[in-house]
DNA sequence: GTCTATAGCCAGATAGAC
DNA sequence: GTCTATCTGGCTATAGAC
């Protein structure tokens, strides 16, 4: 890769900088109530200087979740390096990364109906590609997982994957931490066990 | 109860109307989506006649709101009524209801992160009453299954209390129907072994 | 590229006649 | 109580100077 100018890492930073606000943001008060006005002042800048880096409020989030998948990525990749997991434990860390990045105020929310957000999304290509990457690696682990008997097979794997994506937007985590009766690890081993064990006994 | 005079009886009709179309609504496009110009139009009558009826957008959700719940603790009723049925069978079946109701787009959904209007919800006794009594019918039964032995009693009440309750904005079965492969019946199937039997493997 | 100031729009809520 | 017409505020987005 070529080197950066100082310029382009001056950019650079300041984007990042932005993104993390859009993020933190997006994952405390989801993206209606999420101001434009808000990410500037958190960032620091003007509003117009915002619209200079990225077209629109849309733009913003999907920004912001190309960050979260890319570190999901990044997640997957460090289970997939260690040799002694198996598919099953893979999938399990990978979920409890997902319970520990909402519970830190650190996973974004999208409304699922937004049509115009959804727009923007899909003609992101790095979104697009990354969703269909993870997609893709965490689907490879569910069949593994099936085979070697530790996955239930009554489920179809897709059925597995969106069960797990969800746990991204579990409100019962939050319900759980506004309690404040408990510790984040316990809040989520808890909803891991819910989630990979269910609520009927195991005998 | 005092016999209703014919206007009063009128009120009632268009306020039920009213609420209908607004739990409709809340259920298709959400809270911050749905607009009150929108509610009107559906009713088929004027914004400012709205008003008349309910002081603001916040109390057509609260209205919608208890209106579901209403129905949640006639179900549970029912299954009360049921000799034959365990805890665990009534929680399940209570559950099964909750599913085929967001799939049928007559689940109001609303945003948990928005300030007036919990303050609202928090401010209406009927709905306060409401969420208190299905808690605790539910509470009850959740106790008699860990009980008996047919739900674990590896996590407290609270933690599947929340669980069944998340149930109601699962978003895997929005994604399972969008996918317009399955019969709404799968889909509750599937989501119910997801929640009550887990995804790991019985063995 | 950054700023201040503002355009343009939309949605919640209300005024006032009937 | 119902209507039409309007107010009001807040938000996205942009113009234009520096």
């Amino acid at each position: 890769m070529a080197r950066l100018s100082f310029r382009e890492q001056v950019l650079r930073v300041r984007e990042d900088a932005i993104v993390q606000s859009v993020n933190r943001l997006l994952a405390e008060k989801g993206f209606d109530a999420m101001t434009v006005d808000e990410v500037a002042a958190d960032v620091g800048i003007a509003k117009a200087s915002l619209y200079k880096h990225f077209a629109s409020k849309e733009a913003l989030a999907a920004a912001a979740m190309v960050r979260v998948l890319e570190r999901a990525l990044q997640v997957i990749e460090a289970q997939a390096a260690r040799p002694s997991a198996s598919a099953f434990d893979c999938l399990r860390e990978v979920t409890r990364w997902t319970l520990q990045t909402q519970l830190a105020g650190e996973m974004p929310s999208l409304p699922s109906q937004n049509s115009s957000l959804r727009g923007t999304l899909i003609e992101d290509k790095a979104y697009v590609n990354l969703v269909m990457e993870v997609s893709e690696r965490l689907g490879q682990w569910i069949v593994q997982a099936q085979q070697d008997g530790s996955l239930t097979s009554q489920l179809p794997p897709e059925v597995i994957l969106y069960t797990l994506y969800a746990r991204a937007c579990d409100p019962v985590v939050g319900f759980l931490k506004a309690g404040g009766q408990h510790s984040d690890e316990q809040i989520v081993d808890w909803v891991l066990t819910t989630c990979l064990d269910g609520l009927a006994a195991r005998t």
